[in-house]
RNA sequence: GUGGAUGUGGCGUAGUUGGUUAACGCGCCAGUUUGUGGCACUGGAGAUCGUGGGUUCGAGUCCCAUCUUCCACCCCA
Protein backbone atom coordinates (compact mmCIF):
# COMPACT_ATOMS: atom_id res chain seq x y z
CA UNK A 1 0.00 0.00 0.00
CA UNK A 2 1.37 3.69 -1.10
CA UNK A 3 1.94 5.70 2.09
CA UNK A 4 -0.17 8.78 2.78
CA UNK A 5 -0.28 11.38 5.01
CA UNK A 6 -3.34 10.73 6.86
CA UNK A 7 -5.57 13.27 7.72
CA UNK A 8 -9.48 15.09 7.18
CA UNK A 9 -9.98 16.79 4.27
CA UNK A 10 -9.64 20.63 5.18
CA UNK A 11 -12.86 21.80 6.54
CA UNK A 12 -13.93 18.40 7.72
CA UNK A 13 -14.26 17.39 11.05
CA UNK A 14 -13.86 14.43 13.01
CA UNK A 15 -16.32 14.03 16.08
CA UNK A 16 -15.27 11.86 18.77
CA UNK A 17 -17.96 9.74 21.22
CA UNK A 18 -18.61 12.82 23.70
CA UNK A 19 -18.30 15.77 21.19
CA UNK A 20 -20.78 13.89 18.95
CA UNK A 21 -22.74 12.73 22.57
CA UNK A 22 -23.27 16.74 22.33
CA UNK A 23 -24.30 17.68 19.03
CA UNK A 24 -27.03 14.34 18.98
CA UNK A 25 -28.31 16.13 22.03
CA UNK A 26 -28.76 19.51 20.36
CA UNK A 27 -30.81 18.29 17.60
CA UNK A 28 -32.71 15.86 18.86
CA UNK A 29 -33.44 18.63 21.55
CA UNK A 30 -34.17 20.86 18.25
CA UNK A 31 -36.15 18.32 16.46
CA UNK A 32 -38.46 17.99 19.59
CA UNK A 33 -39.37 21.48 19.26
CA UNK A 34 -39.95 21.48 15.48
CA UNK A 35 -42.16 18.66 16.06
CA UNK A 36 -44.17 19.97 18.71
CA UNK A 37 -44.84 23.32 16.73
CA UNK A 38 -46.00 20.98 13.93
CA UNK A 39 -43.07 20.79 11.49
CA UNK A 40 -42.18 17.48 9.77
CA UNK A 41 -39.33 15.68 8.89
CA UNK A 42 -38.28 16.17 5.59
CA UNK A 43 -35.16 14.23 4.00
CA UNK A 44 -33.52 15.42 1.26
CA UNK A 45 -30.22 14.13 -0.75
CA UNK A 46 -27.08 15.21 -0.19
CA UNK A 47 -26.09 14.98 -4.11
CA UNK A 48 -28.03 17.17 -6.78
CA UNK A 49 -28.00 18.31 -10.19
CA UNK A 50 -25.18 21.18 -10.71
CA UNK A 51 -27.95 22.69 -12.33
CA UNK A 52 -30.35 22.72 -10.23
CA UNK A 53 -28.09 24.93 -7.72
CA UNK A 54 -27.20 26.74 -10.29
CA UNK A 55 -30.46 27.53 -11.70
CA UNK A 56 -31.08 30.52 -10.04
CA UNK A 57 -27.77 32.34 -10.20
CA UNK A 58 -25.34 33.50 -12.83
CA UNK A 59 -21.57 32.00 -12.91
CA UNK A 60 -20.02 34.75 -11.53
CA UNK A 61 -22.02 34.26 -8.36
CA UNK A 62 -20.23 33.65 -5.23
CA UNK A 63 -21.82 31.06 -4.06
CA UNK A 64 -21.61 28.40 -7.23
CA UNK A 65 -18.02 29.48 -6.46
CA UNK A 66 -18.37 27.47 -3.65
CA UNK A 67 -20.25 24.86 -5.06
CA UNK A 68 -18.64 20.99 -4.67
CA UNK A 69 -18.87 19.67 -8.15
CA UNK A 70 -18.73 16.29 -8.52
CA UNK A 71 -19.49 14.00 -11.97
CA UNK A 72 -20.84 10.44 -11.99
CA UNK A 73 -19.82 7.31 -14.29
CA UNK A 74 -22.56 8.59 -16.72
CA UNK A 75 -20.58 12.29 -16.64
CA UNK A 76 -23.66 13.42 -15.52
CA UNK A 77 -22.55 17.21 -13.38
CA UNK A 78 -23.72 17.11 -10.07
CA UNK A 79 -23.08 18.84 -6.81
CA UNK A 80 -23.36 19.02 -3.19
CA UNK A 81 -25.77 20.53 -1.71
CA UNK A 82 -25.00 23.96 -0.29
CA UNK A 83 -27.88 25.16 1.53
CA UNK A 84 -31.38 22.93 2.83
CA UNK A 85 -33.43 25.57 0.91
CA UNK A 86 -32.88 24.48 -2.27
CA UNK A 87 -33.36 21.34 -1.92
CA UNK A 88 -36.25 22.25 -0.25
CA UNK A 89 -38.23 24.54 -3.09
CA UNK A 90 -37.23 21.70 -5.02
CA UNK A 91 -39.18 19.29 -3.37
CA UNK A 92 -42.13 21.71 -3.74
CA UNK A 93 -41.21 22.28 -7.25
CA UNK A 94 -41.09 17.71 -7.71
CA UNK A 95 -44.35 17.17 -5.24
CA UNK A 96 -46.73 20.06 -6.49
CA UNK A 97 -49.81 18.19 -4.79
CA UNK A 98 -47.89 18.87 -2.02
CA UNK A 99 -50.98 20.56 0.12
CA UNK A 100 -50.14 24.54 1.76
CA UNK A 101 -49.45 25.03 3.85
CA UNK A 102 -46.44 22.87 4.38
CA UNK A 103 -44.14 23.12 7.17
CA UNK A 104 -41.06 20.76 7.15
CA UNK A 105 -37.86 20.86 9.22
CA UNK A 106 -34.28 19.60 7.95
CA UNK A 107 -31.19 19.12 9.71
CA UNK A 108 -28.55 18.03 7.39
CA UNK A 109 -25.15 18.73 6.35
CA UNK A 110 -24.26 20.85 3.32
CA UNK A 111 -21.02 21.08 1.66
CA UNK A 112 -19.34 24.88 0.99
CA UNK A 113 -15.80 24.86 -0.58
CA UNK A 114 -15.12 28.34 0.96
CA UNK A 115 -12.74 30.18 3.44
CA UNK A 116 -12.35 27.67 6.90
CA UNK A 117 -11.69 29.45 10.28
CA UNK A 118 -13.42 28.82 13.79
CA UNK A 119 -16.63 27.55 13.67
CA UNK A 120 -16.83 27.22 10.35
CA UNK A 121 -16.18 24.12 8.39
CA UNK A 122 -16.48 23.21 4.39
CA UNK A 123 -19.06 20.27 5.34
CA UNK A 124 -21.19 21.39 8.15
CA UNK A 125 -24.64 20.77 9.65
CA UNK A 126 -27.55 23.13 8.86
CA UNK A 127 -30.38 23.22 11.21
CA UNK A 128 -33.90 24.81 9.01
CA UNK A 129 -37.23 24.87 9.83
CA UNK A 130 -39.68 26.52 6.94
CA UNK A 131 -43.24 27.18 6.28
CA UNK A 132 -44.18 27.87 2.99
CA UNK A 133 -47.91 28.78 2.04
CA UNK A 134 -48.44 31.45 4.63
CA UNK A 135 -48.63 35.15 4.60
CA UNK A 136 -48.41 37.37 7.61
CA UNK A 137 -47.02 38.12 10.85
CA UNK A 138 -48.83 35.20 12.76
CA UNK A 139 -46.75 32.54 11.72
CA UNK A 140 -43.91 34.69 12.07
CA UNK A 141 -44.59 35.05 15.50
CA UNK A 142 -44.94 31.72 15.95
CA UNK A 143 -41.17 31.37 14.81
CA UNK A 144 -40.31 33.53 17.89
CA UNK A 145 -42.44 31.17 20.02
CA UNK A 146 -40.57 28.66 18.78
CA UNK A 147 -37.05 30.18 18.99
CA UNK A 148 -37.34 30.88 22.22
CA UNK A 149 -38.96 27.58 23.30
CA UNK A 150 -36.15 26.00 21.46
CA UNK A 151 -33.40 28.08 23.21
CA UNK A 152 -34.65 27.70 26.53
CA UNK A 153 -34.70 23.94 26.11
CA UNK A 154 -31.08 23.91 25.63
CA UNK A 155 -30.60 26.21 28.55
CA UNK A 156 -29.28 28.97 26.14
CA UNK A 157 -30.57 32.45 27.80
CA UNK A 158 -31.28 34.73 24.35
CA UNK A 159 -32.51 37.73 23.17
CA UNK A 160 -34.29 37.79 19.74
CA UNK A 161 -33.43 40.78 17.21
CA UNK A 162 -36.10 41.58 15.05
CA UNK A 163 -36.41 43.69 11.75
CA UNK A 164 -38.71 43.85 8.61
CA UNK A 165 -37.09 44.27 5.15
CA UNK A 166 -39.77 46.10 3.68
CA UNK A 167 -38.65 48.63 6.42
CA UNK A 168 -35.48 48.55 5.78
CA UNK A 169 -35.94 49.32 2.03
CA UNK A 170 -38.38 51.95 2.84
CA UNK A 171 -36.02 54.24 5.10
CA UNK A 172 -33.83 53.93 2.55
CA UNK A 173 -36.07 55.45 -0.20
CA UNK A 174 -37.11 57.69 2.14
CA UNK A 175 -34.01 59.13 2.83
CA UNK A 176 -33.57 59.55 -0.88
CA UNK A 177 -31.29 57.10 -2.03
CA UNK A 178 -31.72 55.58 -5.16
CA UNK A 179 -33.74 52.87 -5.87
CA UNK A 180 -30.88 50.39 -7.36
CA UNK A 181 -28.43 51.59 -4.28
CA UNK A 182 -31.10 49.66 -1.93
CA UNK A 183 -29.15 46.35 -1.79
CA UNK A 184 -25.38 48.06 -1.43
CA UNK A 185 -27.15 49.99 1.50
CA UNK A 186 -28.52 46.97 2.94
CA UNK A 187 -25.14 45.35 3.39
CA UNK A 188 -23.78 48.45 4.49
CA UNK A 189 -26.74 48.64 7.22
CA UNK A 190 -26.08 44.89 8.00
CA UNK A 191 -22.37 45.81 9.70
CA UNK A 192 -24.02 48.76 11.64
CA UNK A 193 -23.52 46.97 14.89
CA UNK A 194 -19.72 46.49 13.82
CA UNK A 195 -18.24 49.32 12.41
CA UNK A 196 -17.71 53.58 14.13
CA UNK A 197 -20.31 55.88 12.69
CA UNK A 198 -17.19 57.03 11.26
CA UNK A 199 -16.35 53.70 9.36
CA UNK A 200 -20.04 53.46 8.07
CA UNK A 201 -20.00 57.11 6.93
CA UNK A 202 -17.27 56.01 4.77
CA UNK A 203 -18.46 52.88 3.39
CA UNK A 204 -22.00 54.69 2.56
CA UNK A 205 -19.89 57.52 0.90
CA UNK A 206 -18.11 54.83 -1.35
CA UNK A 207 -21.42 53.51 -2.96
CA UNK A 208 -22.34 57.35 -3.38
CA UNK A 209 -24.36 59.04 -0.58
CA UNK A 210 -24.67 61.83 0.47
CA UNK A 211 -24.28 63.57 3.98
CA UNK A 212 -28.15 64.51 4.01
CA UNK A 213 -29.35 61.11 2.79
CA UNK A 214 -26.65 59.29 5.82
CA UNK A 215 -27.90 61.44 8.57
CA UNK A 216 -31.48 60.42 7.46
CA UNK A 217 -31.30 57.38 7.43
CA UNK A 218 -29.10 57.37 11.02
CA UNK A 219 -32.20 58.72 12.98
CA UNK A 220 -34.07 55.81 11.68
CA UNK A 221 -31.40 53.56 12.49
CA UNK A 222 -31.18 54.52 16.36
CA UNK A 223 -35.07 54.48 16.28
CA UNK A 224 -36.78 52.17 18.84
CA UNK A 225 -39.85 50.16 18.16
CA UNK A 226 -42.34 52.54 19.99
CA UNK A 227 -41.29 55.53 17.54
CA UNK A 228 -42.23 53.89 14.55
CA UNK A 229 -45.71 54.85 14.62
CA UNK A 230 -44.77 58.34 14.71
CA UNK A 231 -43.05 57.73 11.10
CA UNK A 232 -45.29 59.99 9.50
CA UNK A 233 -44.09 57.84 5.92
CA UNK A 234 -45.06 58.80 2.52
CA UNK A 235 -43.75 55.88 0.65
CA UNK A 236 -46.19 52.40 0.80
CA UNK A 237 -43.10 50.34 1.07
CA UNK A 238 -42.42 51.90 3.76
CA UNK A 239 -45.37 51.72 5.51
CA UNK A 240 -45.96 48.34 4.62
CA UNK A 241 -43.22 47.86 6.62
CA UNK A 242 -44.04 49.72 9.47
CA UNK A 243 -47.47 48.39 9.39
CA UNK A 244 -46.27 44.40 9.73
CA UNK A 245 -43.46 45.25 12.46
CA UNK A 246 -46.56 47.01 14.33
CA UNK A 247 -48.11 44.02 13.81
CA UNK A 248 -45.80 41.50 14.65
CA UNK A 249 -44.55 43.06 17.60
CA UNK A 250 -48.35 43.30 18.80
CA UNK A 251 -48.64 39.09 18.21
CA UNK A 252 -45.26 38.91 20.48
CA UNK A 253 -46.58 40.86 22.95
CA UNK A 254 -50.27 38.73 23.06
CA UNK A 255 -47.58 35.64 23.63
CA UNK A 256 -45.79 36.99 26.35
CA UNK A 257 -42.76 36.63 24.85
CA UNK A 258 -42.15 40.67 24.43
CA UNK A 259 -38.69 40.41 26.93
CA UNK A 260 -37.05 38.11 24.52
CA UNK A 261 -36.91 40.33 21.36
CA UNK A 262 -36.04 43.45 20.50
CA UNK A 263 -36.43 45.51 17.55
CA UNK A 264 -33.23 46.30 15.99
CA UNK A 265 -33.97 48.73 12.90
CA UNK A 266 -30.49 47.96 11.47
CA UNK A 267 -30.56 44.44 10.95
CA UNK A 268 -30.46 43.59 7.75
CA UNK A 269 -29.40 39.66 7.25
CA UNK A 270 -26.63 39.20 4.14
CA UNK A 271 -29.29 37.41 2.39
CA UNK A 272 -31.00 38.85 -0.65
CA UNK A 273 -33.78 36.78 -0.89
CA UNK A 274 -35.53 38.11 2.58
CA UNK A 275 -38.50 40.30 1.77
CA UNK A 276 -39.80 41.01 5.36
CA UNK A 277 -39.35 40.59 8.29
CA UNK A 278 -35.96 39.13 9.32
CA UNK A 279 -34.40 37.55 12.94
CA UNK A 280 -31.41 37.21 14.30
CA UNK A 281 -30.81 35.29 17.71
CA UNK A 282 -27.91 36.49 19.95
CA UNK A 283 -26.70 34.78 23.31
CA UNK A 284 -28.46 37.48 26.01
CA UNK A 285 -24.96 37.28 27.85
CA UNK A 286 -23.11 38.55 25.05
CA UNK A 287 -20.42 35.85 25.41
CA UNK A 288 -20.58 34.90 21.83
CA UNK A 289 -20.79 37.58 19.83
CA UNK A 290 -22.01 36.42 16.28
CA UNK A 291 -25.55 34.91 16.12
CA UNK A 292 -26.28 32.02 17.11
CA UNK A 293 -29.60 31.42 14.79
CA UNK A 294 -31.38 33.55 12.13
CA UNK A 295 -34.02 33.17 9.49
CA UNK A 296 -36.69 35.62 8.39
CA UNK A 297 -39.76 35.54 5.54
CA UNK A 298 -38.60 34.75 2.03
CA UNK A 299 -41.51 35.44 -0.16
CA UNK A 300 -40.09 35.29 -3.43
CA UNK A 301 -37.51 32.76 -3.36
CA UNK A 302 -39.85 29.50 -3.86
CA UNK A 303 -41.91 31.73 -5.97
CA UNK A 304 -39.29 32.16 -8.01
CA UNK A 305 -37.46 29.19 -8.42
CA UNK A 306 -40.15 26.93 -9.12
CA UNK A 307 -42.30 29.82 -11.37
CA UNK A 308 -45.28 28.11 -12.35
CA UNK A 309 -47.52 30.95 -11.42
CA UNK A 310 -48.43 29.56 -8.43
CA UNK A 311 -46.84 32.38 -5.47
CA UNK A 312 -45.39 30.48 -2.08
CA UNK A 313 -44.55 33.23 0.35
CA UNK A 314 -42.45 31.18 2.50
CA UNK A 315 -40.97 32.10 6.20
CA UNK A 316 -38.29 30.01 7.82
CA UNK A 317 -35.07 29.99 10.39
CA UNK A 318 -32.62 28.17 11.01
CA UNK A 319 -30.24 26.94 14.31
CA UNK A 320 -26.72 27.32 14.28
CA UNK A 321 -25.75 23.88 15.27
CA UNK A 322 -21.72 24.50 16.07
CA UNK A 323 -22.11 27.59 17.51
CA UNK A 324 -24.60 25.79 20.12
CA UNK A 325 -22.27 23.41 20.43
CA UNK A 326 -19.49 25.60 21.27
CA UNK A 327 -22.00 27.16 24.10
CA UNK A 328 -22.62 23.62 25.55
CA UNK A 329 -19.93 21.55 25.24
CA UNK A 330 -17.85 23.18 28.42
CA UNK A 331 -21.05 22.56 30.55
CA UNK A 332 -20.60 20.03 33.44
CA UNK A 333 -23.59 18.25 32.36
CA UNK A 334 -22.06 17.26 29.60
CA UNK A 335 -18.58 16.96 30.37
CA UNK A 336 -19.16 14.36 33.45
CA UNK A 337 -21.97 12.83 31.55
CA UNK A 338 -21.73 9.28 31.68
CA UNK A 339 -22.88 7.11 28.14
CA UNK A 340 -23.25 4.43 30.34
CA UNK A 341 -25.06 3.32 33.29
CA UNK A 342 -23.79 -0.26 34.48
CA UNK A 343 -20.26 -1.76 33.29
CA UNK A 344 -20.59 -5.77 34.28
CA UNK A 345 -17.44 -7.21 35.24
CA UNK A 346 -17.65 -11.27 34.35
CA UNK A 347 -14.88 -13.47 36.22
CA UNK A 348 -14.71 -16.52 34.61
CA UNK A 349 -18.74 -15.92 33.66
CA UNK A 350 -19.07 -14.27 30.47
CA UNK A 351 -21.92 -15.38 29.17
CA UNK A 352 -23.76 -15.00 32.31
CA UNK A 353 -22.77 -11.47 32.54
CA UNK A 354 -24.26 -10.76 29.15
CA UNK A 355 -27.33 -12.49 29.96
CA UNK A 356 -27.78 -10.06 33.00
CA UNK A 357 -26.84 -7.30 30.95
CA UNK A 358 -29.26 -8.17 28.35
CA UNK A 359 -32.47 -7.75 31.41
CA UNK A 360 -31.07 -4.94 32.62
CA UNK A 361 -30.82 -3.31 29.02
CA UNK A 362 -34.45 -4.68 28.50
CA UNK A 363 -35.32 -2.47 31.55
CA UNK A 364 -33.69 0.74 30.40
CA UNK A 365 -30.32 0.74 31.10
CA UNK A 366 -26.88 1.89 29.06
CA UNK A 367 -24.87 -1.55 30.05
CA UNK A 368 -21.55 -2.51 28.91
CA UNK A 369 -20.01 -6.11 29.58
CA UNK A 370 -16.29 -6.69 30.06
CA UNK A 371 -15.03 -8.22 27.35
CA UNK A 372 -11.52 -8.09 27.20
CA UNK A 373 -10.70 -9.94 30.06
CA UNK A 374 -8.27 -7.37 31.16
CA UNK A 375 -7.21 -7.15 35.42
CA UNK A 376 -10.12 -5.94 37.86
CA UNK A 377 -8.10 -2.98 38.46
CA UNK A 378 -8.20 -2.41 34.54
CA UNK A 379 -12.14 -2.59 34.24
CA UNK A 380 -12.32 -0.32 37.10
CA UNK A 381 -10.14 2.55 35.78
CA UNK A 382 -11.63 2.44 32.69
CA UNK A 383 -15.37 2.42 34.43
CA UNK A 384 -13.63 5.29 36.12
CA UNK A 385 -12.70 7.03 33.63
CA UNK A 386 -15.79 6.86 31.45
CA UNK A 387 -17.69 7.95 34.56
CA UNK A 388 -19.58 5.21 34.31
CA UNK A 389 -21.82 5.19 37.89
CA UNK A 390 -22.01 1.47 38.52
CA UNK A 391 -20.48 -1.64 38.02
CA UNK A 392 -21.41 -5.29 38.21
CA UNK A 393 -19.15 -7.85 39.69
CA UNK A 394 -19.77 -11.64 39.09
CA UNK A 395 -17.33 -14.20 39.85
CA UNK A 396 -18.10 -17.93 40.11
CA UNK A 397 -18.43 -17.47 44.00
CA UNK A 398 -20.85 -15.22 43.20
CA UNK A 399 -22.78 -16.62 40.64
CA UNK A 400 -22.45 -20.01 42.86
CA UNK A 401 -25.02 -18.18 45.59
CA UNK A 402 -27.14 -16.42 43.09
CA UNK A 403 -25.97 -13.37 43.88
CA UNK A 404 -23.83 -10.41 42.15
CA UNK A 405 -21.57 -7.80 43.53
CA UNK A 406 -22.78 -4.31 42.73
CA UNK A 407 -20.51 -1.04 43.32
CA UNK A 408 -21.69 2.78 43.22
CA UNK A 409 -18.08 4.04 41.68
CA UNK A 410 -19.07 7.45 43.13
CA UNK A 411 -19.85 6.81 47.00
CA UNK A 412 -17.72 4.10 47.01
CA UNK A 413 -20.35 1.12 48.08
CA UNK A 414 -20.33 -2.45 47.31
CA UNK A 415 -23.63 -4.49 47.66
CA UNK A 416 -24.53 -7.92 47.02
CA UNK A 417 -27.72 -8.10 45.20
CA UNK A 418 -29.69 -11.39 43.94
CA UNK A 419 -29.18 -11.97 40.64
CA UNK A 420 -33.27 -13.24 40.87
CA UNK A 421 -35.48 -9.69 40.21
CA UNK A 422 -32.26 -8.28 39.60
CA UNK A 423 -33.66 -5.04 37.84
CA UNK A 424 -36.55 -4.45 40.73
CA UNK A 425 -33.34 -4.84 43.89
CA UNK A 426 -30.69 -2.74 41.95
CA UNK A 427 -33.36 -0.13 41.60
CA UNK A 428 -34.39 -0.64 45.03
CA UNK A 429 -30.99 0.25 46.49
CA UNK A 430 -29.19 2.19 44.08
CA UNK A 431 -31.87 4.43 41.47
CA UNK A 432 -32.24 8.08 43.09
C1' G B 1 -8.56 34.68 -3.34
C1' U B 2 -4.91 38.78 -0.68
C1' G B 3 -1.75 39.72 3.57
C1' G B 4 0.57 37.97 8.32
C1' A B 5 2.08 34.04 11.53
C1' U B 6 2.78 28.72 12.54
C1' G B 7 4.61 23.48 12.15
C1' U B 8 9.44 19.47 17.42
C1' G B 9 6.77 11.76 20.45
C1' G B 10 -0.74 10.96 21.01
C1' C B 11 -1.42 16.25 23.24
C1' G B 12 0.86 20.90 25.20
C1' U B 13 5.67 22.89 25.10
C1' A B 14 11.63 23.69 25.79
C1' G B 15 15.66 23.67 22.74
C1' U B 16 20.65 29.37 24.26
C1' U B 17 25.29 32.90 18.83
C1' G B 18 24.22 25.95 14.01
C1' G B 19 28.31 21.27 17.52
C1' U B 20 28.45 14.51 20.23
C1' U B 21 22.86 9.60 22.34
C1' A B 22 16.61 16.18 21.04
C1' A B 23 14.49 17.85 26.95
C1' C B 24 9.91 18.56 30.08
C1' G B 25 4.73 18.05 31.54
C1' C B 26 0.27 15.40 30.46
C1' G B 27 -1.25 10.93 28.26
C1' C B 28 -0.02 5.71 27.10
C1' C B 29 2.00 0.69 28.72
C1' A B 30 3.90 -2.40 32.79
C1' G B 31 4.84 -3.24 37.96
C1' U B 32 4.21 -2.22 43.48
C1' U B 33 -1.71 -4.85 44.35
C1' U B 34 -2.50 -12.75 39.98
C1' G B 35 -11.05 -10.35 42.52
C1' U B 36 -11.60 -3.96 43.56
C1' G B 37 -10.99 2.36 40.73
C1' G B 38 -9.63 7.98 40.96
C1' C B 39 -3.73 8.93 44.71
C1' A B 40 1.45 7.76 45.12
C1' C B 41 6.03 5.53 43.72
C1' U B 42 9.17 2.68 40.10
C1' G B 43 10.25 1.30 35.27
C1' G B 44 9.14 1.36 29.89
C1' A B 45 7.57 2.35 24.82
C1' G B 46 7.12 6.30 21.54
C1' A B 47 10.03 11.91 17.33
C1' U B 48 14.18 10.25 10.59
C1' C B 49 12.26 17.97 14.67
C1' G B 50 5.69 19.28 8.38
C1' U B 51 7.90 17.91 3.37
C1' G B 52 11.66 18.62 -0.50
C1' G B 53 16.03 20.95 -1.79
C1' G B 54 20.32 24.12 -0.48
C1' U B 55 24.50 26.44 2.67
C1' U B 56 28.10 23.93 6.11
C1' C B 57 33.08 19.49 8.36
C1' G B 58 28.29 19.56 11.00
C1' A B 59 21.20 21.98 10.61
C1' G B 60 15.52 21.23 15.03
C1' U B 61 18.44 25.81 14.77
C1' C B 62 20.49 29.53 8.58
C1' C B 63 18.43 30.10 3.11
C1' C B 64 14.73 28.77 -0.81
C1' A B 65 10.48 26.23 -2.25
C1' U B 66 6.15 23.57 -0.99
C1' C B 67 2.25 21.87 2.08
C1' U B 68 -0.56 22.24 6.77
C1' U B 69 -2.84 24.91 10.42
C1' C B 70 -4.18 29.60 12.56
C1' C B 71 -5.31 35.02 12.41
C1' A B 72 -7.00 39.37 9.67
C1' C B 73 -9.64 41.14 4.94
C1' C B 74 -13.45 39.37 1.57
C1' C B 75 -17.83 36.39 1.89
C1' C B 76 -21.16 34.02 4.61
C1' A B 77 -23.94 29.77 8.03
Amino acid sequence: MKEIELRNVKGCTDYSPREQYIRNYISDTLKKVFEKYGFKPLQTPILCYYDLLALKYDEENDILKEVYKVTDQGNRSLALRYDLTVPFAKYIAINQNTKLPFKRYEIGEVFRNGPVKLGRDREFIQCDVDSVGIEGQLVEAEFVALYVEAYKNLGIDVIIKYNNRKFLSGIIIEAGIAEELVTDTITIIDKFEKLTRKELEKEFEKIGLNSKQMEKLFTYLNMKAEELINIESKNSILEEGINELNILKNYIEKLGLIEYVQFSPSLARGQEYYTGTVFEVYVKDGSIISSIGGGGRYDKMITDFINNGTTYPAVGVSFGLNVIYEILKNREEFTEKALTDIFIIPMGTEIECLEIAQKMRLAGYKVEVEMKNRKMKKSLEYANEENIPFVFILGEDELANDYITVKNMKEKLQKQLPIKNLEQEFEKNFSK
